[in-house]
RNA sequence: CGGGGUGUAGCGUAGCCCGGUCAUCGCGUCUGCUUUGGGAGCAGAAGGUCGCAAGUUCGAAUCUUGCCACCCCGACCA
């Protein structure tokens, strides 16, 4: 009998890795580095790109698709793009398989040879600045606000599910603007969605801050991202939002004609969150028992699970139940009443529990004759007795304590583990300790790579709201005027 | 690409040192009956090129060599 996961106390690692495969949400696939994202996983995942993508939409982007193999000459035109990406790209390099003489199966055929190879994309800008230079001539063309659902490709040397598999689902979005200002706006207007959408239906709360050059994306003047706290101290990246000046338009070679008749380069941004979110997501709540999902992208809202002796039983608690499964589907909310007859009840439980269902409801005899169920939630695993009427209502309301509850368990937890430290030695502890370290910083690229090579720990951000606070870098001494957050990260 | 480790049924494993009824056990699967308020019990059954290849031997999961795959630790990363 398959019984608990590897607690996160014994061994982190392996209760993530055990519980993506337990939860039915994921499994590695024949292709090192590559992941089978499940039904039950995958449909979080949809629920995920629902959201975001309406909120896309309500600020005005469109959705197109772009190829996923890219010219190699392509990369090279942005010089510090390509530097970024070289090092992980799967190249195409042959059109045709050919049966092998020697009876060996197929084996590439030698005539097929590519004469300019291709590079699987392992991110689009290139390919859509390429666009861009055709679509753009004047004002009047701007601003393009596009994005696009695809998937990725970066060749990982060490991989985990979810959070960094060689081949990732993601949406990233490319807008070209007339104005410096306007681009810059768009970055900071997609970072806000990226944290309302991680607090409010992920529940997990975000720093917004700026990455250091160290942290930036290849090609970008500034980025823009959310760090998120793990339940084991470390941060995650959870997206990033990029303010590209003229890099790809002058790359590119991407021109408009003003309204005042002057050419000029096309000023960009590009920002994306990827599947690694629901990397996050599953380390930010689960527990020892398994998944804990925020009720807005819970693939299944609420369980029924009958108890019962025979079909009898079993068609009269139904017919008990169906005016509140009725009720709780009018209202929008998933419901499944598990009737099979194949697994018992304790067994049920347990397998809902790893799944991280958030209201599970169940219905015995006992309760029949009291009019009444049990109501469990599995944020904090209490259940309690409520009567059958009015049980509807309070699910409902049940759902949205939970979503708000969850949040606020990961928020007091953020909180709890974000520590500001002014020595070097205060540092080095409460880097070791984990979590969120808040510290001077001298501004240099030298003294973040010494820290790093020194800790393990990596500037985060630099928080979009840190306050103006007169200190000495942690390291140097020398004058600082903001904190910045520090952590190891994933 | 360096350093370490592991490959035996769908999954997890014993056996390997010391070659010979050793292919073990648990879970899962299938059939039947009994069960059903926190991962059910009994009875029966199916399921294996022991990672691949060559070698040593009368005989190899076990010894030798080569190859392959995966995992962990480092360098790189959303």
């Amino acid at each position: 009998m398959a019984k608990g996961l590897p607690t996160r106390s014994e061994n982190y690692s392996e209760w993530y890795n055990e519980l993506v495969k337990r939860a039915d949400l994921a499994e590695n696939s024949d292709v090192r580095g590559c992941m089978i994202i499940k039904p039950y996983g995958f449909s979080i995942w949809e629920k995920m790109q629902r959201a975001l993508d309406d909120m896309f939409k309500e600020t005005g982007h469109s959705n197109a698709y772009f190829p996923l193999f890219i010219p190699k000459s392509y990369l090279s035109k942005e010089a510090s793009h390509v530097e970024g990406f070289a090092k992980e790209c799967a190249v195409i390099t042959h059109y045709r398989l050919k049966n092998d003489e020697n009876g060996n199966g197929v084996v590439v055929d030698p005539e097929a040879k590519l004469e300019e190879e291709l590079i699987v994309r392992p991110t689009s800008e290139t390919a859509i600045w390429s666009t861009y230079k055709r679509w753009i001539q004047s004002y009047r063309d701007l601003p393009i606000l596009l994005n696009q659902w695809a998937n990725v490709v970066r060749w990982e040397m060490r991989t985990r599910i979810f959070l960094r598999t060689s081949e990732f689902l993601w949406q990233e979005g490319h807008t070209a603007h007339a104005t410096k200002e306007e681009a810059i706006e768009e970055t900071s207007k997609i970072l806000d969605i990226y944290a309302k959408f991680s607090e409010e239906w992920m529940g997990v709360p975000v720093v917004k801050g700026s990455k250091t050059a160290n942290e930036r994306f290849a090609g970008a003047e500034d980025t823009l991202c959310i760090e998120a706290l793990m339940q084991d101290g470390k941060a995650l990246q959870a997206g990033t939002s990029h303010f590209l000046g003229q890099n790809f338009a002058k790359a590119f070679d991407v021109k408009f004609q003003s309204k005042e008749g002057t050419l000029e380069y096309v000023w960009g941004t590009s920002w994306g969150v990827s599947t690694r979110l629901m990397g996050a997501l599953i380390m930010a709540h689960s527990d020892d028992q398994g998944l804990v999902l925020p009720p807005k992208l819970a693939p299944i809202h609420v369980v029924v699970v009958p108890i019962y002796k025979g079909e009898e039983q079993l068609e009269q608690i139904r017919g008990i139940i169906t005016p509140l499964l009725t009720e709780l589907k009018a209202a929008g909310i998933t419901v499944k009443f598990d009737d099979d007859d194949n697994s018992r009840p304790g067994w049920k439980f347990a397998e809902y529990e790893m799944k991280g269902v958030p209201v599970r409801v169940s219905v015995g005899m006992r309760d029949l004759e009291k009019g009444q169920i049990e109501i469990a939630r599995r944020d904090n695993l209490t259940k309690e007795q409520k009567p059958l009427e009015g049980a509807g209502q309070y699910i409902i309301d049940l759902l949205d304590k939970i979503q708000d509850s969850i949040y606020k368990k990961a928020l007091d937890f953020r909180a709890r583990n974000t520590n500001e430290v002014n020595t070097w030695d205060e540092f080095t502890a409460q880097i070791e300790k984990g979590g969120f370290v808040s510290a001077h910083w001298n501004g240099s690229s030298e003294t973040e790579d010494k820290i790093k090579e020194l800790t393990k720990a990596t500037i985060r951000c630099i928080p979009l709201d840190a306050k103006e606070e007169k200190g000495s870098c942690i390291l140097t001494g020398e004058p600082s005027n903001k904190r910045v957050l520090f952590a190891k990260a994933y």
